[in-house]
DNA sequence: CATGAATCGATACAGAGTATCAAAATAACT
DNA sequence: AGTTATTTTGATACTCTGTATCGATTCATG
């Protein structure tokens, strides 16, 4: 899938859901796509100057409520976004850069699932965050 | 272990390191041990009229950097404290009505250490959480 | 008891996100 | 195309969580 179908197929989302593909929606998704590696907020309310402050946490929100968009934090707490590429998966964050990428662990899904007993509750979903020092980070530090 | 030991145990941890314990740290590790199932920095604040605000927030991140205090999110991403029990753990979070409680599971903690070829860094710590429905909401729910 | 370091409380500030609301864009319907 | 109803937007003020600053206080030590 190349990047611009890739976009369109996130504002057909949308209008799946009802909501509108308007252009401040198009040019934040859009803005994700230069963003493989996880964004802060911040970064792309400067990218977009013509799209108010508001409108990318609203539209950062509907992106995370139509599962397209995750929110996760560094080791810090410090809050990052990632555009998803696969459907379920948790994120691995670097904490020297706060890179993020996706990892799967099917394994680890079905001990979390088989749990259930040990647990006073219903369990409705997790999170895994797995906390790394990147190779980029590696390779810099001993080069 | 009684309330009143392990309170004296964490100044002891506090002291180790090279901190002092003072009459407001008293205070809020106390404060902590009425809050089995986790708390707001907000909460212990209203609780200590006789401790500032700073000071609350100081000792917290104090007591999760020598480790008896984990700040976790809910999952709208409202910020919640929890006093350790034991050692390595994770946490359930009740999607309803924020408590937290606490889980051990060694099968994943082996495989995520076996996950370390698949992952394009050091994997250097993780976080899990378990995003439940608590007995007692349920309860409330059918009762 | 004097001295210096650690800690404190008050307060101002910062970062991340939300509520409000009038204006603009969009869709739907003649 | 023109009108109307609805959604969305941007500006701004605000909230919430936490931190920096700094003078005053407490504490360990000699």
């Amino acid at each position: 899938m190349t990047t611009a179908e890739a976009r369109f197929d996130i504002m057909d989302i949308l209008e799946d859901r009802g909501y509108r593909a308007t252009r401040p929606r198009h040019a934040v998704v859009q803005a994700l796509y230069g963003k493989p590696e996880g964004f802060t907020a911040e970064e792309i309310i400067d990218e977009l100057p013509g799209v108010g402050r508001a409108t990318v946490f609203r539209t950062l929100k509907l992106l995370m409520e139509v599962g397209v968009v995750c929110k996760l934090n560094l080791l810090d707490g410090a809050p990052r976004y990632s555009l998803s590429r696969v459907e379920h998966h948790h994120h691995t964050v670097c904490v020297n850069c706060g890179n993020v990428g996706e990892f799967r662990a099917a394994t680890i899904e079905r001990i979390l699932r088989g749990l259930n007993g040990d647990i006073p509750g219903d369990v409705v979903g997790h999170r895994i965050e797995l906390y790394i020092t990147c190779n980029r980070c590696l390779a810099k530090r001993s080069g």
